[in-house]
DNA sequence: CGCTGACCCTGACAGATGTCATCCGCGTGT
DNA sequence: ACACGCGGATGACATCTGTCAGGGTCAGCG
């Protein structure tokens, strides 16, 4: 009797990357795609019907994100390990995922040959991680910023005025301009438009 | 004889899509993937080489965006057409792309078994675009910025200040500001910051 | 229990932003 | 030849932003 596959789950919002990624797996005859979703929100009732050796996750999904959705596969199913496979590689984004269970980090720019190994890996119990994405996480290290300058500086992310911010969170327009001063001094920034640009490109936001 | 393939060039500048996109596509007997490019550099050179009869192009590249090198691809190898696969499916992306002379353009939210299918649409030289897409890109329009205008909201981008873009200018604040201001008020935005995410969203910029 | 530090909140103020008025050069139409 | 409109440039000024000083609350520690 052959040796078992291995058993795949795929979330990705972009149907056309999901379907590719579901026809480079499924050429090797170890792997089987057996269930494909395309929002957040999908991943753990999908995990827990058909029961997936390895969940490759994105990370930006609507209904939940990849990260959220890894923390309730690990509580939920165990059993099931996590691969994020995800466009942006920002170093908070894999503290964040490690942090929540994922066994393994892929960034788009891998070649295609790579992934099937890493799918492997993961199964195993592996660690996989891209050794330069780790050492970013390592120096971007974590927010150093209060949840308040996080979320007034998220609520700056649209180009609002504070006045906009002010209302929308309840807050005196005083307040906010605080939390934004704050927030631009600890990312090193000159605007808060650049503040939010730094945040994000670290996984802060 | 059987009838011949068709011969396809695929340029994504994330390996992992594009090998994975290689995949999908080499299910279909009709299909061939002759070459694989990671910049829009590299697209022209290899087309010249591979002589695709079908070129998928996405449009963020490093080296040159994908509608620059749709242009190109039109005035040196007017046989091989265009499709353009994009993560965005901006309006300004889509009318850009087709007077550059793409036959086609698929945003990545796409079924996968689509593919194909406009794959081989173009190569018939029949016109594939998401209905919804073409009809916003109508409605958004072409930009309303002055070229001027346009760079000095680019430059705005990275939530610089206005001394700041003055110098990489050679502009005086004065200027800038107006400029800015001018795009504050053509895109409908309350500040800057909603002024360029307008603009990028619209595809003017 | 008192002290300390972190976080959150607020308003005053100096400096930056965005609006407005104005001018210049160039291309187009009469 | 002239008038007009457009794009680009500039500075004055009202308004907004970001910094700063100050106060209140709460959890942790001695």
């Amino acid at each position: 009797m052959s040796a078992p596959t291995i058993r795949l789950l795929l979330a990705d919002d972009q149907a056309l990357v999901r379907g590719a990624l579901a026809a480079l797996l499924s050429l090797e005859p170890d792997l089987e795609v057996v269930a494909e979703v395309g929002s957040g929100d999908e991943v753990l009732p999908a995990v827990l019907e058909h029961r997936p050796d390895v969940a490759l996750l994105d990370v930006e999904m609507p209904g939940m994100d990849g990260i959220a959705a890894t923390a309730l596969v690990r509580a939920k199913a165990p059993r099931t390990r996590v691969l994020i496979v995800t466009t942006f590689g920002r170093p908070g984004f894999l503290r964040r995922a490690l942090q929540a269970g994922a066994y393994g980090f892929v960034v788009k720019d891998t070649p295609a040959a790579e992934l099937a190994d890493a799918v492997r890996k993961v199964h195993r119990g592996l660690r996989v991680v891209d050794p330069q994405l780790a050492t970013d996480s390592l120096v971007a290290g974590e927010s150093p910023l209060t949840p308040r300058e996080t979320e007034v500086l998220r609520a700056a992310r649209d180009g609002s005025t504070v006045a906009t911010i002010a209302k929308r969170l309840f807050l005196s327009e005083g307040t906010v301009r605080n939390h934004l001063s704050a927030a631009i001094g600890k990312t090193g920034a000159a605007t808060r438009a650049e503040a939010v640009l730094t945040a994000e490109g670290n996984g802060w936001l």
